[in-house]
DNA sequence: GCACCTATTATTAGAAG
DNA sequence: TCTTCTAATAATAGGTG
């Protein structure tokens, strides 16, 4: 959402991983503020970086410490019952590219060009970087798409 | 972000207040995965609401027991050395509201007007509620400002 | 209550000082 | 390296089915 799309790997200039943290932090903190406040709830966030030499917190230690002892407090099933694991995330947000893909009737005509076979397959990566590579390829994939479909509008015939 | 803005204060409808809740939610894991990813970091958030019987956890159970026991393991002044209090979060919030108005050339305009009495005192308000009440004065204030502003400007005398 | 839509606001990538 | 700016992408409030 700056001056150009973000591809979803590390960022492989030091300085530029530093600034883009420093203000991704900043944001996210600023939605967990914003979500206890608007839903009246609780929560916390931990981040560990190379930057400092412990961990930042979030939004104060007390409140950590309180939340960390609630869910250490609690049986083993309930710890587990409302994960949002990574994988859960990573499929969700596959799902969502196709159906973005679908939506833009892409679907059919990058069939026809034969870009899409990647897409097969995805449900046996059952590792979360499987399933983060088989995201990026979905990505790539759309933009190759996206780049033919406009080539293919462009030819007037 | 969406159809009108949005003041930073309980939403009071229940069953808005659970969308609200489920799409900032994903919006907010979306993010922290992202930040994960792009600087090369672990990271873990804990959410407690009314929803779920037990808190939700990201990415999953073993890496935040891993970032807590590392966490719990750390000697107490590093643990309170990096806090990203919620104090500091809105100190910084406040400033950057105040920024925003001065930058627009609001804040000489308003002071004539009378509407910026709440901006001074702050330093004294030293517990987080307070700085949320302040905060959201500030965004009040910023509104009625806007208003007056225009209105002043539609005169054409 | 959820899934989809889209007008609108919010976040941020890159540049500049 | 930090702040500020702003073009551009991303998140989401409210609406509909």
């Amino acid at each position: 959402m700056g001056r150009r799309k973000v591809t979803h790997q590390l960022i492989s200039d030091k300085s530029t991983r530093r600034v883009t943290f420093r203000k991704r932090k900043e944001g996210i903190l600023k939605k967990i503020n914003e979500l206890t406040i608007l839903c009246g709830l609780r929560a916390c966030a931990i981040i560990y970086s190379d930057y400092k030499d412990g961990p930042e917190v979030w939004p104060n230690r007390r409140e950590v410490r309180v939340l960390l002892n609630r869910f250490s407090a609690l049986p083993k099933e309930k710890q587990t019952k409302y994960m949002m694991d990574q994988k859960d995330l990573m499929t969700r947000m596959i799902q969502d590219a196709k159906k973005k893909l679908e939506k833009e009737k892409m679907h059919s005509r990058a069939m026809e060009l034969g870009t899409i076979a990647a897409f097969n397959d995805l449900h046996d990566a059952d590792h979360s970087e499987d399933l983060i590579k088989a995201a990026d390829v979905v990505e790539k994939r759309i933009n190759v798409i996206r780049e033919r479909i406009k080539a293919l509008e462009s030819r007037v015939d």
